[in-house]
DNA sequence: TGTGTCGGATTGTCGGACGATAATTCCGCA
DNA sequence: TGCGGAATTATCGTCCGACAATCCGACACA
Protein backbone atom coordinates (compact mmCIF):
# COMPACT_ATOMS: atom_id res chain seq x y z
CA UNK A 1 0.00 0.00 0.00
CA UNK A 2 1.48 2.98 -0.96
CA UNK A 3 0.97 6.30 0.34
CA UNK A 4 -1.72 7.31 -1.89
CA UNK A 5 -2.10 11.26 -2.63
CA UNK A 6 -5.35 12.09 -2.70
CA UNK A 7 -6.00 13.46 -6.04
CA UNK A 8 -9.43 12.11 -6.46
CA UNK A 9 -11.94 13.16 -4.22
CA UNK A 10 -14.09 9.71 -2.87
CA UNK A 11 -16.39 9.11 -6.13
CA UNK A 12 -19.68 8.64 -4.54
CA UNK A 13 -22.68 8.10 -7.39
CA UNK A 14 -26.27 8.86 -5.90
CA UNK A 15 -28.59 6.11 -7.31
CA UNK A 16 -31.55 6.98 -9.69
CA UNK A 17 -34.39 7.40 -7.76
CA UNK A 18 -32.41 9.90 -5.33
CA UNK A 19 -32.01 12.08 -8.22
CA UNK A 20 -35.25 12.01 -9.40
CA UNK A 21 -36.38 12.76 -5.68
CA UNK A 22 -34.14 15.66 -5.51
CA UNK A 23 -34.87 17.01 -9.00
CA UNK A 24 -38.39 17.21 -8.41
CA UNK A 25 -37.87 19.21 -4.68
CA UNK A 26 -35.43 21.45 -6.39
CA UNK A 27 -37.73 22.58 -8.94
CA UNK A 28 -40.47 23.18 -5.90
CA UNK A 29 -38.44 24.47 -3.55
CA UNK A 30 -37.01 27.14 -6.36
CA UNK A 31 -41.01 27.87 -7.10
CA UNK A 32 -40.88 26.83 -10.60
CA UNK A 33 -44.44 24.99 -9.31
CA UNK A 34 -46.56 26.12 -6.32
CA UNK A 35 -48.31 24.54 -3.97
CA UNK A 36 -51.33 23.24 -5.63
CA UNK A 37 -49.88 22.56 -8.96
CA UNK A 38 -49.62 19.07 -10.43
CA UNK A 39 -45.87 18.01 -11.73
CA UNK A 40 -47.43 15.57 -14.17
CA UNK A 41 -48.30 11.30 -13.58
CA UNK A 42 -45.78 8.69 -13.19
CA UNK A 43 -45.81 7.78 -16.87
CA UNK A 44 -45.21 11.63 -17.77
CA UNK A 45 -41.99 11.47 -15.25
CA UNK A 46 -40.80 8.47 -16.94
CA UNK A 47 -40.25 10.03 -20.14
CA UNK A 48 -39.07 13.38 -18.74
CA UNK A 49 -36.36 11.62 -16.51
CA UNK A 50 -35.85 8.56 -18.72
CA UNK A 51 -35.84 6.02 -16.17
CA UNK A 52 -38.30 3.45 -15.27
CA UNK A 53 -41.31 3.87 -13.39
CA UNK A 54 -40.27 1.64 -10.41
CA UNK A 55 -37.52 4.13 -10.19
CA UNK A 56 -39.37 7.02 -10.50
CA UNK A 57 -41.97 5.44 -7.94
CA UNK A 58 -39.22 5.05 -5.81
CA UNK A 59 -38.35 8.97 -6.22
CA UNK A 60 -41.99 10.08 -5.88
CA UNK A 61 -42.37 8.11 -2.65
CA UNK A 62 -40.15 9.88 -0.74
CA UNK A 63 -41.67 13.69 -1.64
CA UNK A 64 -44.70 12.05 -0.85
CA UNK A 65 -43.71 10.89 2.05
CA UNK A 66 -42.31 14.43 3.13
CA UNK A 67 -45.47 15.46 2.33
CA UNK A 68 -44.37 18.03 -0.31
CA UNK A 69 -46.28 16.32 -2.74
CA UNK A 70 -49.59 14.74 -2.63
CA UNK A 71 -51.90 12.95 -4.49
CA UNK A 72 -55.26 15.04 -5.39
CA UNK A 73 -58.70 13.33 -6.07
CA UNK A 74 -57.52 12.60 -9.55
CA UNK A 75 -54.74 10.69 -7.61
CA UNK A 76 -52.53 12.86 -10.31
CA UNK A 77 -49.52 14.03 -8.33
CA UNK A 78 -49.15 17.66 -7.06
CA UNK A 79 -46.95 20.23 -5.11
CA UNK A 80 -48.60 20.61 -1.43
CA UNK A 81 -47.46 22.43 1.78
CA UNK A 82 -46.09 20.00 4.45
CA UNK A 83 -48.17 19.68 7.82
CA UNK A 84 -46.76 20.37 10.78
CA UNK A 85 -47.79 16.72 11.96
CA UNK A 86 -46.20 14.83 9.62
CA UNK A 87 -42.67 16.69 10.22
CA UNK A 88 -43.36 16.49 13.89
CA UNK A 89 -43.94 12.54 14.70
CA UNK A 90 -40.68 12.23 13.04
CA UNK A 91 -38.65 14.16 14.90
CA UNK A 92 -41.04 12.65 17.59
CA UNK A 93 -39.97 9.29 17.03
CA UNK A 94 -36.37 10.21 16.91
CA UNK A 95 -36.53 11.59 20.43
CA UNK A 96 -37.37 8.39 21.11
CA UNK A 97 -35.13 6.37 19.88
CA UNK A 98 -32.56 8.76 20.98
CA UNK A 99 -33.86 8.01 24.58
CA UNK A 100 -33.73 11.62 25.49
CA UNK A 101 -34.50 12.08 28.90
CA UNK A 102 -38.10 14.01 31.05
CA UNK A 103 -36.01 16.66 31.84
CA UNK A 104 -35.04 17.44 28.57
CA UNK A 105 -38.01 17.16 27.52
CA UNK A 106 -39.41 19.52 30.26
CA UNK A 107 -36.64 22.67 29.71
CA UNK A 108 -37.54 22.49 26.19
CA UNK A 109 -41.34 22.69 26.58
CA UNK A 110 -40.32 25.71 28.76
CA UNK A 111 -38.37 28.00 26.60
CA UNK A 112 -41.13 26.81 23.74
CA UNK A 113 -43.98 27.68 25.73
CA UNK A 114 -43.10 31.00 26.93
CA UNK A 115 -42.37 32.24 23.74
CA UNK A 116 -45.40 30.81 22.07
CA UNK A 117 -47.72 32.31 25.34
CA UNK A 118 -45.29 35.67 24.55
CA UNK A 119 -46.21 35.54 21.10
CA UNK A 120 -49.75 34.76 21.67
CA UNK A 121 -50.76 37.31 24.42
CA UNK A 122 -49.08 40.64 21.17
CA UNK A 123 -51.36 39.04 18.51
CA UNK A 124 -53.98 36.67 19.45
CA UNK A 125 -56.90 37.94 17.06
CA UNK A 126 -60.41 37.79 18.41
CA UNK A 127 -61.07 34.83 16.88
CA UNK A 128 -58.10 32.42 18.66
CA UNK A 129 -59.48 34.04 21.82
CA UNK A 130 -62.86 32.81 21.35
CA UNK A 131 -61.35 29.33 20.49
CA UNK A 132 -59.77 29.48 23.34
CA UNK A 133 -62.77 29.88 25.75
CA UNK A 134 -64.59 27.40 23.94
CA UNK A 135 -62.06 24.94 24.44
CA UNK A 136 -61.49 26.16 28.30
CA UNK A 137 -65.50 25.71 28.63
CA UNK A 138 -65.50 22.51 27.68
CA UNK A 139 -62.31 21.75 29.64
CA UNK A 140 -64.60 22.77 32.63
CA UNK A 141 -67.36 20.46 31.70
CA UNK A 142 -65.15 17.12 31.30
CA UNK A 143 -63.34 17.85 34.11
CA UNK A 144 -64.12 14.20 35.71
CA UNK A 145 -62.71 12.66 32.95
CA UNK A 146 -58.92 13.02 33.09
CA UNK A 147 -58.29 11.54 29.41
CA UNK A 148 -60.81 14.33 27.99
CA UNK A 149 -58.98 16.76 30.11
CA UNK A 150 -55.76 15.55 28.71
CA UNK A 151 -57.35 15.45 24.77
CA UNK A 152 -58.15 18.99 25.51
CA UNK A 153 -54.84 20.40 27.37
CA UNK A 154 -53.24 19.31 24.09
CA UNK A 155 -55.49 21.25 21.97
CA UNK A 156 -55.47 24.30 24.30
CA UNK A 157 -51.63 24.49 23.58
CA UNK A 158 -52.16 23.74 19.76
CA UNK A 159 -54.97 26.67 19.81
CA UNK A 160 -52.18 29.00 21.59
CA UNK A 161 -49.46 27.81 18.78
CA UNK A 162 -51.63 29.32 16.17
CA UNK A 163 -52.53 32.35 18.37
CA UNK A 164 -49.11 33.00 18.75
CA UNK A 165 -49.25 33.52 14.85
CA UNK A 166 -45.29 32.09 14.58
CA UNK A 167 -45.04 29.54 12.55
CA UNK A 168 -41.32 28.65 13.23
CA UNK A 169 -42.55 28.39 17.13
CA UNK A 170 -45.12 25.90 16.40
CA UNK A 171 -42.96 23.65 14.01
CA UNK A 172 -40.00 23.87 16.55
CA UNK A 173 -42.58 22.77 19.38
CA UNK A 174 -45.15 20.19 18.05
CA UNK A 175 -42.60 17.63 18.32
CA UNK A 176 -42.21 17.96 22.13
CA UNK A 177 -45.56 18.57 22.14
CA UNK A 178 -46.21 15.30 20.98
CA UNK A 179 -44.41 13.92 23.87
CA UNK A 180 -45.82 16.28 26.52
CA UNK A 181 -49.25 15.20 25.45
CA UNK A 182 -49.20 11.06 26.92
CA UNK A 183 -47.49 11.70 29.97
CA UNK A 184 -50.15 14.36 30.40
CA UNK A 185 -52.71 12.03 30.55
CA UNK A 186 -50.80 9.66 32.75
CA UNK A 187 -50.53 12.65 34.76
CA UNK A 188 -53.79 13.37 35.36
CA UNK A 189 -55.19 9.68 35.44
CA UNK A 190 -52.84 9.64 38.56
CA UNK A 191 -53.27 13.01 40.09
CA UNK A 192 -56.35 14.22 42.21
CA UNK A 193 -55.96 17.74 41.52
CA UNK A 194 -54.95 17.85 38.03
CA UNK A 195 -57.33 18.31 35.87
CA UNK A 196 -58.87 21.51 38.28
CA UNK A 197 -54.81 23.01 38.59
CA UNK A 198 -54.94 22.97 34.84
CA UNK A 199 -58.05 24.21 33.95
CA UNK A 200 -56.85 26.97 36.69
CA UNK A 201 -54.03 27.62 34.61
CA UNK A 202 -55.44 27.59 31.14
CA UNK A 203 -57.79 30.15 32.75
CA UNK A 204 -55.67 31.83 33.63
CA UNK A 205 -53.44 31.90 30.24
CA UNK A 206 -56.36 32.82 28.40
CA UNK A 207 -56.96 35.75 30.81
CA UNK A 208 -53.58 37.13 30.01
CA UNK A 209 -53.92 36.52 26.54
CA UNK A 210 -57.46 38.76 26.80
CA UNK A 211 -55.79 41.67 28.45
CA UNK A 212 -52.46 41.09 26.35
CA UNK A 213 -50.59 40.61 29.67
CA UNK A 214 -47.18 39.09 28.33
CA UNK A 215 -45.93 38.72 32.26
CA UNK A 216 -49.16 36.87 33.77
CA UNK A 217 -49.33 34.53 30.58
CA UNK A 218 -45.32 33.47 31.06
CA UNK A 219 -45.72 33.34 34.96
CA UNK A 220 -48.88 31.07 34.17
CA UNK A 221 -47.47 29.15 31.52
CA UNK A 222 -44.72 28.26 33.91
CA UNK A 223 -46.76 27.52 36.84
CA UNK A 224 -48.49 25.31 33.98
CA UNK A 225 -45.44 23.20 33.28
CA UNK A 226 -43.95 23.02 36.62
CA UNK A 227 -47.34 21.15 37.85
CA UNK A 228 -46.64 18.71 34.83
CA UNK A 229 -43.59 18.43 36.22
CA UNK A 230 -44.39 18.04 39.78
CA UNK A 231 -47.36 15.74 38.72
CA UNK A 232 -44.71 13.74 36.81
CA UNK A 233 -42.89 12.80 39.67
CA UNK A 234 -45.09 12.77 42.39
CA UNK A 235 -46.88 9.93 39.88
CA UNK A 236 -43.28 8.10 40.60
CA UNK A 237 -41.39 9.20 37.90
CA UNK A 238 -37.74 10.10 37.72
CA UNK A 239 -37.02 12.90 36.17
CA UNK A 240 -34.17 11.77 34.37
CA UNK A 241 -35.42 8.48 33.05
CA UNK A 242 -35.83 8.30 29.23
CA UNK A 243 -38.85 8.73 27.65
CA UNK A 244 -39.70 5.22 26.04
CA UNK A 245 -41.62 4.12 23.50
CA UNK A 246 -45.09 3.68 25.35
CA UNK A 247 -45.50 6.91 22.77
CA UNK A 248 -45.30 5.59 19.14
CA UNK A 249 -48.82 6.27 18.17
CA UNK A 250 -51.31 4.17 16.84
CA UNK A 251 -51.47 5.48 13.37
CA UNK A 252 -48.96 7.83 12.30
CA UNK A 253 -50.53 8.35 8.85
CA UNK A 254 -53.39 9.84 7.08
CA UNK A 255 -53.64 13.97 8.57
CA UNK A 256 -56.79 15.65 6.34
CA UNK B 1 -76.63 19.23 -0.57
CA UNK B 2 -79.10 17.27 2.14
CA UNK B 3 -77.69 17.90 5.60
CA UNK B 4 -75.81 14.63 5.99
CA UNK B 5 -75.89 12.48 8.80
CA UNK B 6 -71.66 11.91 9.50
CA UNK B 7 -72.37 7.79 10.18
CA UNK B 8 -69.59 6.63 8.21
CA UNK B 9 -65.94 7.29 8.76
CA UNK B 10 -64.45 7.90 5.73
CA UNK B 11 -62.90 5.19 4.40
CA UNK B 12 -59.21 4.83 4.05
CA UNK B 13 -56.85 1.99 2.21
CA UNK B 14 -53.80 1.98 3.29
CA UNK B 15 -51.09 0.56 0.24
CA UNK B 16 -48.98 -2.11 1.14
CA UNK B 17 -45.95 0.03 0.99
CA UNK B 18 -47.17 1.78 3.43
CA UNK B 19 -47.96 -1.73 5.72
CA UNK B 20 -44.56 -2.65 5.39
CA UNK B 21 -42.90 0.51 6.06
CA UNK B 22 -45.24 0.73 9.31
CA UNK B 23 -44.79 -2.60 10.31
CA UNK B 24 -41.14 -2.30 9.87
CA UNK B 25 -41.26 1.11 12.40
CA UNK B 26 -43.40 -0.50 14.96
CA UNK B 27 -41.14 -3.07 15.12
CA UNK B 28 -37.72 -0.28 15.71
CA UNK B 29 -40.10 1.71 17.94
CA UNK B 30 -41.68 -1.04 19.87
CA UNK B 31 -37.58 -1.57 21.01
CA UNK B 32 -37.90 -4.63 19.28
CA UNK B 33 -34.88 -3.95 17.14
CA UNK B 34 -31.82 -2.11 18.92
CA UNK B 35 -29.84 0.50 16.46
CA UNK B 36 -27.30 -1.18 14.92
CA UNK B 37 -29.03 -4.23 14.74
CA UNK B 38 -29.52 -5.66 11.06
CA UNK B 39 -33.06 -6.03 10.01
CA UNK B 40 -32.78 -8.64 7.24
CA UNK B 41 -31.98 -8.23 3.47
CA UNK B 42 -34.86 -7.18 0.71
CA UNK B 43 -35.25 -10.64 -0.29
CA UNK B 44 -35.80 -11.79 3.55
CA UNK B 45 -38.12 -9.03 3.74
CA UNK B 46 -39.90 -10.25 1.14
CA UNK B 47 -40.80 -13.70 2.20
CA UNK B 48 -41.77 -12.18 5.85
CA UNK B 49 -44.37 -9.99 4.20
CA UNK B 50 -45.46 -12.00 1.29
CA UNK B 51 -45.05 -8.75 -0.95
CA UNK B 52 -43.53 -7.96 -4.00
CA UNK B 53 -39.91 -6.70 -3.73
CA UNK B 54 -40.62 -3.33 -5.41
CA UNK B 55 -43.74 -3.51 -3.00
CA UNK B 56 -40.73 -3.73 0.06
CA UNK B 57 -38.54 -1.65 -2.06
CA UNK B 58 -41.59 1.25 -1.86
CA UNK B 59 -41.62 0.84 1.83
CA UNK B 60 -37.77 0.31 3.20
CA UNK B 61 -37.40 3.97 0.96
CA UNK B 62 -39.60 5.61 3.37
CA UNK B 63 -37.65 4.59 6.37
CA UNK B 64 -34.53 5.33 5.27
CA UNK B 65 -34.89 8.76 3.99
CA UNK B 66 -36.08 9.22 7.49
CA UNK B 67 -32.34 8.03 8.71
CA UNK B 68 -33.89 5.38 10.93
CA UNK B 69 -32.50 2.57 9.04
CA UNK B 70 -29.37 2.92 7.45
CA UNK B 71 -26.86 0.60 5.06
CA UNK B 72 -24.13 -0.89 6.57
CA UNK B 73 -20.85 -1.87 4.26
CA UNK B 74 -22.45 -4.94 3.78
CA UNK B 75 -25.13 -2.93 2.21
CA UNK B 76 -27.63 -4.83 4.26
CA UNK B 77 -30.25 -3.10 6.63
CA UNK B 78 -29.31 -1.77 9.86
CA UNK B 79 -31.36 0.16 12.23
CA UNK B 80 -29.99 3.36 12.78
CA UNK B 81 -30.43 6.78 14.79
CA UNK B 82 -31.42 9.40 13.08
CA UNK B 83 -29.05 11.99 12.97
CA UNK B 84 -29.93 15.92 13.50
CA UNK B 85 -29.61 17.68 10.37
CA UNK B 86 -31.43 14.66 8.29
CA UNK B 87 -34.64 15.93 10.23
CA UNK B 88 -34.05 19.36 10.25
CA UNK B 89 -33.70 19.73 6.43
CA UNK B 90 -37.12 18.65 6.07
CA UNK B 91 -38.62 21.07 8.66
CA UNK B 92 -36.15 24.42 6.67
CA UNK B 93 -38.21 23.15 4.15
CA UNK B 94 -41.43 23.02 5.07
CA UNK B 95 -40.40 26.69 6.54
CA UNK B 96 -39.26 27.84 3.30
CA UNK B 97 -42.68 26.24 1.73
CA UNK B 98 -45.09 27.93 4.58
CA UNK B 99 -42.93 31.32 3.47
CA UNK B 100 -42.46 32.45 7.28
CA UNK B 101 -41.33 35.53 7.71
CA UNK B 102 -37.76 36.59 8.70
CA UNK B 103 -39.84 37.74 12.57
CA UNK B 104 -41.18 34.34 13.43
CA UNK B 105 -37.57 33.11 12.95
CA UNK B 106 -36.05 35.57 15.08
CA UNK B 107 -38.91 35.06 17.65
CA UNK B 108 -37.71 31.60 17.43
CA UNK B 109 -34.52 31.47 17.76
CA UNK B 110 -34.56 33.99 20.54
CA UNK B 111 -36.55 31.92 22.33
CA UNK B 112 -34.36 28.86 21.84
CA UNK B 113 -31.19 30.09 21.97
CA UNK B 114 -31.70 31.76 25.03
CA UNK B 115 -32.55 28.47 26.22
CA UNK B 116 -30.24 26.69 25.00
CA UNK B 117 -27.20 28.82 26.43
CA UNK B 118 -28.64 28.31 30.26
CA UNK B 119 -28.09 25.01 29.35
CA UNK B 120 -25.04 25.42 28.02
CA UNK B 121 -23.82 27.82 31.23
CA UNK B 122 -25.23 25.56 33.69
CA UNK B 123 -23.93 22.05 32.21
CA UNK B 124 -21.00 22.72 29.68
CA UNK B 125 -18.30 19.84 30.35
CA UNK B 126 -14.30 21.38 29.34
CA UNK B 127 -14.10 19.17 26.78
CA UNK B 128 -16.79 21.37 25.06
CA UNK B 129 -15.84 25.10 26.34
CA UNK B 130 -12.44 23.67 24.95
CA UNK B 131 -13.58 23.37 21.80
CA UNK B 132 -15.50 26.53 22.03
CA UNK B 133 -12.79 28.57 22.92
CA UNK B 134 -11.20 26.98 19.95
CA UNK B 135 -13.74 28.04 17.57
CA UNK B 136 -13.17 31.41 18.94
CA UNK B 137 -9.68 31.53 18.30
CA UNK B 138 -10.21 30.55 14.88
CA UNK B 139 -12.91 33.02 14.33
CA UNK B 140 -10.62 35.67 15.39
CA UNK B 141 -8.10 34.74 12.97
CA UNK B 142 -10.21 34.75 9.82
CA UNK B 143 -11.92 38.12 10.70
CA UNK B 144 -11.41 39.76 7.53
CA UNK B 145 -13.25 36.31 5.68
CA UNK B 146 -17.08 37.29 6.59
CA UNK B 147 -17.84 33.87 4.61
CA UNK B 148 -15.40 32.25 6.83
CA UNK B 149 -16.85 34.06 10.05
CA UNK B 150 -20.24 32.87 9.50
CA UNK B 151 -19.50 29.11 8.86
CA UNK B 152 -17.83 29.85 12.65
CA UNK B 153 -20.70 31.42 13.73
CA UNK B 154 -22.62 28.49 12.85
CA UNK B 155 -20.62 25.52 14.36
CA UNK B 156 -20.20 27.90 17.68
CA UNK B 157 -24.03 27.85 17.69
CA UNK B 158 -23.81 24.33 17.08
CA UNK B 159 -21.03 23.71 19.54
CA UNK B 160 -23.51 25.62 22.34
CA UNK B 161 -26.03 23.53 21.49
CA UNK B 162 -24.22 20.19 22.36
CA UNK B 163 -22.76 21.87 25.51
CA UNK B 164 -26.47 22.13 26.59
CA UNK B 165 -26.55 18.51 27.10
CA UNK B 166 -30.47 19.06 25.60
CA UNK B 167 -31.55 16.94 22.69
CA UNK B 168 -34.72 18.15 22.76
CA UNK B 169 -33.37 21.88 22.53
CA UNK B 170 -30.99 20.74 19.72
CA UNK B 171 -33.83 19.23 17.53
CA UNK B 172 -35.78 21.96 18.32
CA UNK B 173 -33.33 25.01 16.84
CA UNK B 174 -32.00 22.86 14.53
CA UNK B 175 -34.25 23.86 11.61
CA UNK B 176 -34.22 27.27 12.33
CA UNK B 177 -30.25 27.45 12.35
CA UNK B 178 -30.29 26.30 9.34
CA UNK B 179 -32.16 29.57 7.65
CA UNK B 180 -30.37 32.02 10.44
CA UNK B 181 -26.93 30.63 8.91
CA UNK B 182 -27.22 31.65 5.17
CA UNK B 183 -28.86 35.07 6.48
CA UNK B 184 -25.43 35.78 8.85
CA UNK B 185 -23.62 35.23 5.75
CA UNK B 186 -25.27 37.73 3.77
CA UNK B 187 -25.32 40.04 6.64
CA UNK B 188 -21.46 39.79 7.45
CA UNK B 189 -20.81 40.47 3.46
CA UNK B 190 -22.61 43.59 4.34
CA UNK B 191 -22.26 44.88 7.62
CA UNK B 192 -18.92 46.21 7.98
CA UNK B 193 -18.60 45.86 12.26
CA UNK B 194 -20.48 42.85 11.75
CA UNK B 195 -17.36 40.56 12.17
CA UNK B 196 -16.00 42.22 15.30
CA UNK B 197 -19.52 42.58 17.05
CA UNK B 198 -20.05 38.44 15.98
CA UNK B 199 -16.65 37.80 17.97
CA UNK B 200 -17.18 40.11 20.85
CA UNK B 201 -20.12 38.57 21.56
CA UNK B 202 -18.70 34.53 20.72
CA UNK B 203 -15.76 35.71 23.74
CA UNK B 204 -18.42 37.03 26.27
CA UNK B 205 -20.76 33.86 25.66
CA UNK B 206 -18.08 31.56 26.14
CA UNK B 207 -16.65 33.65 28.70
CA UNK B 208 -20.15 33.48 30.41
CA UNK B 209 -20.39 29.82 30.22
CA UNK B 210 -17.05 29.62 31.55
CA UNK B 211 -18.33 31.03 34.53
CA UNK B 212 -21.79 29.49 35.02
CA UNK B 213 -22.55 32.74 34.58
CA UNK B 214 -26.94 32.04 33.08
CA UNK B 215 -27.88 35.73 33.01
CA UNK B 216 -24.74 37.28 31.47
CA UNK B 217 -24.99 33.95 29.08
CA UNK B 218 -28.35 35.16 28.05
CA UNK B 219 -27.76 38.81 27.86
CA UNK B 220 -25.07 38.39 25.69
CA UNK B 221 -26.81 35.74 23.35
CA UNK B 222 -29.67 38.11 23.08
CA UNK B 223 -27.71 41.17 22.36
CA UNK B 224 -25.87 38.68 19.61
CA UNK B 225 -28.96 38.23 18.06
CA UNK B 226 -30.90 41.37 18.26
CA UNK B 227 -27.03 42.64 15.85
CA UNK B 228 -28.20 39.60 13.46
CA UNK B 229 -31.56 41.09 13.27
CA UNK B 230 -30.45 44.83 13.10
CA UNK B 231 -28.23 43.86 10.50
CA UNK B 232 -30.39 42.12 8.72
CA UNK B 233 -32.34 45.35 8.54
CA UNK B 234 -29.65 47.73 8.20
CA UNK B 235 -28.58 44.98 5.01
CA UNK B 236 -31.75 46.83 3.70
CA UNK B 237 -34.47 44.30 4.67
CA UNK B 238 -37.82 44.05 5.69
CA UNK B 239 -38.58 41.56 8.83
CA UNK B 240 -41.35 40.94 7.34
CA UNK B 241 -40.85 39.62 4.44
CA UNK B 242 -40.99 35.31 3.70
CA UNK B 243 -37.80 33.80 3.63
CA UNK B 244 -37.33 32.84 0.28
CA UNK B 245 -36.04 29.80 -1.54
CA UNK B 246 -32.00 30.96 -1.74
CA UNK B 247 -32.29 28.80 1.43
CA UNK B 248 -32.41 25.67 -0.09
CA UNK B 249 -28.75 23.81 0.27
CA UNK B 250 -27.03 22.03 -2.85
CA UNK B 251 -27.20 18.83 -1.32
CA UNK B 252 -29.96 18.10 1.12
CA UNK B 253 -28.67 14.38 1.18
CA UNK B 254 -25.61 12.21 2.58
CA UNK B 255 -24.69 13.22 6.13
CA UNK B 256 -22.19 10.36 6.66
C1' DT C 1 -82.16 15.63 -11.02
C1' DG C 2 -80.52 11.36 -10.07
C1' DT C 3 -78.73 6.84 -11.68
C1' DG C 4 -76.61 3.08 -14.44
C1' DT C 5 -72.98 2.12 -17.76
C1' DC C 6 -68.78 2.44 -20.39
C1' DG C 7 -64.12 3.70 -21.79
C1' DG C 8 -59.85 5.66 -20.73
C1' DA C 9 -56.31 6.92 -17.56
C1' DT C 10 -53.53 5.97 -13.62
C1' DT C 11 -51.93 3.63 -9.93
C1' DG C 12 -50.62 -0.50 -6.94
C1' DT C 13 -48.62 -4.71 -7.30
C1' DC C 14 -46.51 -8.40 -9.45
C1' DG C 15 -42.89 -11.61 -11.64
C1' DG C 16 -38.76 -11.85 -13.81
C1' DA C 17 -34.31 -10.24 -15.39
C1' DC C 18 -29.48 -8.13 -15.77
C1' DG C 19 -25.23 -5.91 -14.46
C1' DA C 20 -22.42 -3.90 -10.81
C1' DT C 21 -20.21 -4.31 -6.70
C1' DA C 22 -19.01 -5.75 -2.10
C1' DA C 23 -18.45 -9.98 0.75
C1' DT C 24 -16.88 -14.42 1.08
C1' DT C 25 -14.68 -18.53 -0.18
C1' DC C 26 -11.20 -21.03 -2.28
C1' DC C 27 -6.92 -22.20 -4.30
C1' DG C 28 -2.21 -21.92 -5.82
C1' DC C 29 2.12 -20.50 -4.45
C1' DA C 30 5.86 -19.08 -1.45
C1' DT D 1 1.59 -23.64 6.74
C1' DG D 2 0.15 -19.06 5.78
C1' DC D 3 -1.16 -15.55 2.59
C1' DG D 4 -2.52 -12.92 -1.72
C1' DG D 5 -5.29 -12.97 -5.43
C1' DA D 6 -8.96 -15.21 -8.18
C1' DA D 7 -13.48 -17.13 -8.37
C1' DT D 8 -17.97 -17.39 -6.42
C1' DT D 9 -21.88 -15.59 -4.06
C1' DA D 10 -25.00 -12.24 -2.13
C1' DT D 11 -27.28 -8.16 -2.54
C1' DC D 12 -28.72 -4.15 -4.52
C1' DG D 13 -30.02 -0.74 -8.25
C1' DT D 14 -32.36 -0.63 -12.30
C1' DC D 15 -35.10 -2.14 -15.93
C1' DC D 16 -39.03 -4.46 -18.55
C1' DG D 17 -43.55 -5.92 -19.21
C1' DA D 18 -47.92 -7.03 -17.35
C1' DC D 19 -52.44 -7.10 -14.89
C1' DA D 20 -56.27 -5.81 -11.94
C1' DA D 21 -58.40 -2.35 -9.25
C1' DT D 22 -59.92 2.01 -9.06
C1' DC D 23 -61.21 6.47 -10.29
C1' DC D 24 -62.73 10.19 -13.55
C1' DG D 25 -65.48 11.87 -16.97
C1' DA D 26 -68.97 11.41 -20.27
C1' DC D 27 -73.04 9.76 -21.84
C1' DA D 28 -77.49 7.68 -21.99
C1' DC D 29 -81.59 6.88 -19.48
C1' DA D 30 -85.42 7.16 -16.14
Amino acid sequence: MTELAEKFRRIHSTPAYQLVAEAIERRILAGGIRPGEPIGTEAELVKQFGVNRSTVREGIRLLEHDGIIQRQSNRRLAVSLPHYDRLASRTTRAMVLHEVTFRELYEASMALQLATIEGAAQRATDAMIAALEENVARTARVLGDPAAVAELDSEFHTLIGKASGNRVLQLAREPSDLLVYPTTKMILARVPEGPARLLEAHRRMLDAIRRRDVEAGRLWARRHLNDWRKGFERAGNDLDQPIDSLYLRASPTSSS
